[in-house]
DNA sequence: TTTTTAAATGTGCACGCACACATCTAATTT
DNA sequence: AAATTAGATGTGTGCGTGCACATTTAAAAA
């Protein structure tokens, strides 16, 4: 361990018998320097470890950095609420550095919005995006753009591995889909009908609710002895048979547990599994949503897992702004993990601010 | 918002129409200040809202803080090794900003030594402490000699009421007890017994177990009808009778589920479990250690509750240097969330260094 | 009134880095 | 040999803060 002062860049211009000009030149080789001077130099920075001093580095350039967040309109959706906060909470912790970060919301329903929404982001020249890229074509074809105007950017929430992103902010959808199936399986002697319910307006897009799906029924086919049936409904709520076919789904006598793949989707199962009475159908859902919550303490929902929506996006702004700052490099893959909630632990997730 | 340059202060003297040096002292309420100094600076703060450069501040103070962690040895404990890893990546990350930590490791199960090492501790004067007070009487004594040589503190892991820290860092035991109480009750339909097991070679001390067995009886008995039998046993795996009581334990065939309340017990329990081929048992325990972590991987532990001693520790460090450094006011309690492991998302806890 | 004294206020510098600019060196041209 | 030039190297300044020190002010003592 070396105690004691750190290594300045004076210190290597001394040891190196240069100024710290040529010094400079080397470490952001600027060129500019003769090859014996970058001998000289790099002999030293061999030999001692040389750890800028980023506070340093930063008080100096005062730069005002933009960073423009492309997300789902958040008054429009709880869960995209949750991201914005998340959003708002580091834009506060980075202003006095001068970054600034401004929320550009799309209509979460509409491939065209986005489209067009990103192309105005473009124009507005940012100088990192974060974004949700929710429509895959639409989405590849905005990370072109931002490659040729060389803006950097991170995805979150959704992985699309095309394009060249700094990073990618979220969670394995398949293993939390597996984790749905295990905890749907706990417990359970004898033989079920599981369903796993995807409630959205438009699920057909979603690769992310089908990967859920994929890891549910893949725990269940690796256990040997598979008692259990599992059925999927994909439903949207504003049809106006979406009633009848939830009353006949939880109708059935052998129905044991539903697994719902969106966080909205959750709250509105249970609403349906309170009205009913089917108080022993275990339900499994997503995220920490005030509406959630409600069914999480009667009971009704047994567990949820947490996506966290707010902490992906508050940590994607800190990558930008870090990579913008400090030149240091975001995670190419920050995987959250899958945070199991129950009655009795969601408070402690409540209070723990940060975590 | 108020984008653009925040304010310096530069500005706020010009504002007021007094030098930086009085603002300064104002700031600061070091005194020498007029009463129409004072009124006429406080009163520009009270309209605009100043936050101080927190770069700039520490780039001047160039100061070397020593912090001194206070914990049981960590090469005799894998629970207590994690929480040294979190202290050594803290000393990692702050080390260049002059902060430096030192781990002093006491013993476990010895009073005395916690006792001599915390005077050593004292005597050679670090400017902050992070301690896990394992030892409630000795604690509190040495909680006296910091407040006398006015070394601030900060708890973690257990609380103790008594001195005055600057913060306590840990979980909610209680609720930790009603989380693994949940947990246990899930899909279980038939009378039973559930065993809580206190593993450990010095228990009568350890109020951090009782609360967690006090919060799982408490669950229990708030169910209506209450099918289930609770017992507890304290054991000592040192005893020689510690392999017949545990063998007794398992053979009882009402038994489905064990409860053990620390983190080396339950890799313990666990290969009994194993060994005694009782896998239909739930076992519930805690942690993420290496040993448990091939039980929970094989089926035998069905839930680990992760107390996370390694961000614990990690965050308690961070809480000093803020304090030393920028001043910042420690959290007076942080109570991390009560993270609930399965074989499923286990790796995604591992993977996700950070959370 | 002049001198002393303490309180009040202002000024200047260091912190480590980046960047602009000034100076120096040596090779090339006139 | 003198002048030009481009490449190499060194110097200086600002960033916002905290703190030491210098200076001013006004009240008290001579």
């Amino acid at each position: 361990m070396d105690f004691g002062k750190s290594i300045r860049i004076k210190d290597i211009a001394k040891l190196a018998g240069v100024s710290v000009g040529t010094v400079d030149r080397v470490l952001h080789n600027r060129g500019r320097v003769s090859d014996s001077a970058l001998q000289k130099v790099t002999a030293v920075m061999n030999q001692i470890e040389y750890k800028p001093n980023l506070i340093a580095r930063t008080l100096g350039s005062n730069k005002n950095y933009r960073i423009a967040a492309l997300i789902p309109d958040p008054t429009l959706d709880p869960y995209w609420a949750q991201t914005n906060l998340g959003i708002i909470q580091a834009q506060k912790e980075w202003s006095q550095y001068g970054i600034i970060v401004e929320t550009i919301p799309f209509d979460l329903y509409n491939k065209e919005s986005f489209h067009r929404i990103a192309r105005e982001v473009i124009d507005d020249g940012p100088d990192a995006i974060l974004v949700a890229p929710i429509f895959y074509y639409e989405s590849v074809s905005a990370f072109e753009l931002f490659q040729l105007r060389e803006i950097p950017y991170i995805l979150f929430n959704t992985n699309i591995l095309e394009g060249k992103p700094l990073g990618f902010i979220g969670q394995n959808l398949t293993q939390s889909g597996r984790v749905g199936a295990q905890l749907m399986n706990l417990g359970q002697h004898e033989p079920a009908t599981f369903a796993i319910l995807h409630i959205d307006e438009d699920v057909h897009d979603s690769i992310h609710l089908l990967e859920k799906e994929k890891g549910f029924r893949e725990y269940f086919k690796e256990q040997q002895k598979s008692k259990f049936e599992i059925v999927d409904l994909s439903l949207n709520p504003h049809q106006i048979t979406f009633d009848d076919q939830m009353r006949s789904l939880l109708e059935r006598v052998d129905l044991k547990g539903i697994f719902v793949s969106t966080s909205k989707g959750t709250a509105v199962a249970a609403s349906f599994v309170e009205t009913y009475g089917k108080s022993d159908i275990r339900l499994i859902g997503y995220d920490i949503l005030q509406e959630n919550l409600k069914y999480l303490k009667s009971g009704t929902i047994d567990f949820l897992i947490n996506q966290n929506p707010k902490r992906q996006a508050q940590l994607g702004i800190s990558h930008l702004a870090n990579h913008l700052m400090f030149k240091r490099p975001a995670p190419q893959m920050d995987l959250f993990p899958l945070e199991i909630i129950t009655q009795q632990n969601v408070d402690s997730y409540l209070e723990s601010g940060i975590h």
